[in-house]
RNA sequence: AGUCUCGUAGCUCAACGGAUAGAGCAACUGCCUUCUAAGCAGUAGGUUGAAGGUUCGAGUCCUUCCGGGACUACCA
């Protein structure tokens, strides 16, 4: 960050000495120099032309000059097309690398003391969970990390939709065609038993509803029996049948473990739960609440609403006529708790864009209901994964199973760490499968980061995720050069920097270049909401390093400062790329 | 119909309003008697969906179209 402000304090100095007037902080621009010009920061002057009364060449020129005529900044520069591009002195670069090394919470901005809750996941119990989830748990845990590293005080939250018309029709499914079948009895994961009746459950909904010779648009008089049975049920459950909740906890029960498990293996953690059944209740009573306000109304059909014609929003129902609750009614008593649990400064919900009208419909209702933390929330939107034959869909079975995914991705891993065997000397066979398992969700999950959230994303199975090239694996690859380095030779005196009197090559500037603007890419994508900045930032850190890797030899440099210099390097490399990855919450093997 | 969102190489994606729009995959060429070839170097591939506008400068901002998707439920 110093380097800026210094280069920016002489730019201001220069134009003044030349010039005569003094440039805002708007106006002093600086960017990174592409790469196919000679130079690390660059100035564009075309804005100054009119104020200089000169062309864009002669500034550029006589800044250059001033700069490096007088102040010791600069090596070099030069000017191309009305560009000026300044190549920093090799002092420069040593000292901004000293300080990366020196600083062990490089990368970690000032705290903020502010607080902020990050919901995500939020998985219904009624099916297990797919490759969309999987984006939505990785989103949602980098953005914890991503937010932490900003310096805010982040709490990671889930909500499990265990209750509900959803439910109720995996339920009923169950009691008509399972024949008290068990996760142990059957052998299926629980997650995966109760998704099968749900599918059961459509199957079974559409024949009937073909029976009626109807289509599902027009069922305004007669609704088929299947669906008559879980809305009895729903009813049911929320006046508290025995029989139903005992139905319901046993199956959510099931379910439970499966998540657990998934969880597990993707390595998603929460600080807090909650459940839907706890906060409906809760949602309920602030639908009271705006009824007494008068903000909302009942309808002549018996069911309460809100009108949000002033957010430009229609009206909202918010409690079926039979006083059933529908989705939204949990998500505003959920809304309170958070707020009591956390007084939080900041709830980002990380959800679907499908959903970005509900998030409008709840954050206008906050605002209606006066609620002070209204303007705090924020709906994390992002892109569903389709396939090749459209979209993923659990009812009718067209999803990738986010347990089978990873078991393909491992096995895939195996096969390819098997031919490489000899680099693998002396691993047990448990941290064996510990670096199948790194890098089989290492790859994985830098695929879904990489992609701005906004995006939506293609996902084709048959050509299934890469492990060569922009990944991952090249990240975790370039990270294992750098320890097994580090394994071949310690540094036995430490390199004093401020005495490494050794020209700096393009690559090593570009690599400290890069090494420096960690700090600037955590505020970007904390800023953004963007975990992807993250994933583009280490994938050129890497590869710029492999770069290096390639034309600087180190254990054969014969020079000891510079072997040293560059082991040095290496290192600051490594604990980079190691942070920006935590950020992804993707671990590197030392190995592999 | 309205609202939101996306549109960049054959495919998947990058690009604080800046230079000749960059990577990876796929294709083709080189480089392992080894600091890890899951790598490096190179060739080829583009009217940034279209047209206007603002600007010294537009893939990026504004307007209008075109195309894909989502949403506009007493589903979640």
């Amino acid at each position: 960050m110093q380097v800026e402000l210094k280069l920016k304090a002489a730019l201001k100095e220069a134009f003044l000495n030349i010039y005569g007037f003094l440039l805002t902080e708007e106006a002093c621009k600086l960017q990174l120099t592409r790469k196919e010009f000679r130079g690390n920061f660059s100035l564009a002057v075309f804005p100054y032309v009119q104020r200089c009364k000169e062309n864009p060449c002669q500034i550029a020129e006589k800044v250059g000059h001033w700069l490096h005529s007088k102040t010791d900044i600069l090596s070099s520069y030069n000017v191309i097309d009305g560009f000026l591009n300044l190549v920093m002195a090799d002092t420069i670069w040593l000292k901004l690398l000293n300080q990366i090394i020196e600083n062990p919470t490089y990368g970690v901005l000032p705290t903020l003391n502010q607080r902020v809750v990050v919901e995500f996941s939020s998985p219904n119990t009624n099916k297990p969970q797919h490759l969309g989830h999987i984006r939505n748990n990785f989103l949602g845990s980098s953005l914890a990390e991503i937010l932490k590293a900003a310096g805010y005080t982040v709490h990671k939250v889930n909500i499990i939709n265990d209750r509900g018309i959803h439910i109720c029709k995996s339920m009923v499914a169950y009691q008509t065609l399972g024949r008290g079948e068990t996760p142990q009895s059957s052998g299926i994961k629980g997650d995966h038993l109760v998704g099968k009746y749900y599918v059961k459950f459509d199957q079974l909904y559409k024949e009937q509803l073909a029976l009626l010779g109807k289509h599902e648009q027009d069922m305004t008089t007669v609704i088929p029996p299947i669906l008559q049975q879980a809305q009895d049920m729903l009813l049911k459950w929320e006046k508290g049948d025995p029989a139903v909740i005992d139905l319901w906890q046993t199956m959510n029960g099931w379910v439970y473990d499966g998540f657990k498990v998934t969880y597990a293996q993707l390595g998603i953690t929460f600080d807090k739960i909650y459940y839907e059944s706890d906060t409906y209740l809760l949602g309920k009573k602030i639908i009271a609440e705006g009824i007494d306000k008068q903000l909302f109304y009942k309808r002549a059909d018996g069911a309460i609403a809100v009108d949000l014609s002033a957010y430009g929003l229609g009206e909202k129902v918010l409690l079926r006529s039979d006083e059933t609750a529908v989705y939204i009614t949990q998500d505003l008593g959920t809304a309170d708790l958070r707020y009591t649990d956390y007084y939080f400064d900041g709830m980002i919900y990380v959800v679907g864009s499908e959903q970005a009208y509900h998030f409008k419909v709840l954050f206008a209702i906050m605002n209606l209901l006066g609620r002070p933390y209204a303007k705090a929330m924020h709906h994390l939107s992002y892109g569903m994964i389709d396939l090749p034959n459209g979209k993923m869909k659990s009812r009718e079975g067209n999803v990738v199973d986010a347990d089978h995914l990873v078991a393909e991705m491992i096995d895939t891993v195996k096969l390819y760490t098997e031919e490489h065997a000899h680099k693998l000397d002396g691993l047990t066979p448990e941290a064996l499968q510990a670096l199948h398992h790194t890098l089989a969700i290492g790859a994985l999950k830098f695929f879904l980061l990489r992609v701005a959230p906004s995006k939506k994303m293609l996902f084709n199975p048959v050509e299934s995720i890469d492990f060569q090239g922009d990944t991952g694996t090249f990240i975790q690859y370039t990270y294992a050069r750098i320890c097994s380095l580090q394994r071949k030779v310690q540094l036995e005196h430490p390199v004093l920097l401020d005495r490494y009197s050794e020209p700096l090559s393009g690559v090593e500037q570009a690599l400290i270049l890069q090494l420096y603007r960690l700090p600037m890419q955590v505020e970007e994508a904390a800023k953004t909401y963007m975990p992807s900045v993250i994933a583009n930032y280490a994938l050129e850190l890497a590869k710029i390093y492999n770069t290096f890797y390639a034309t600087h030899p180190m254990l054969k440099e014969p020079v000891v400062a510079i072997r040293n210099f560059r082991l040095l390097l290496s290192g600051a490399v490594g604990v980079v790329l190691k942070k920006s990855m935590a950020l992804l919450t993707i671990e590197l093997p030392t190995k592999m």
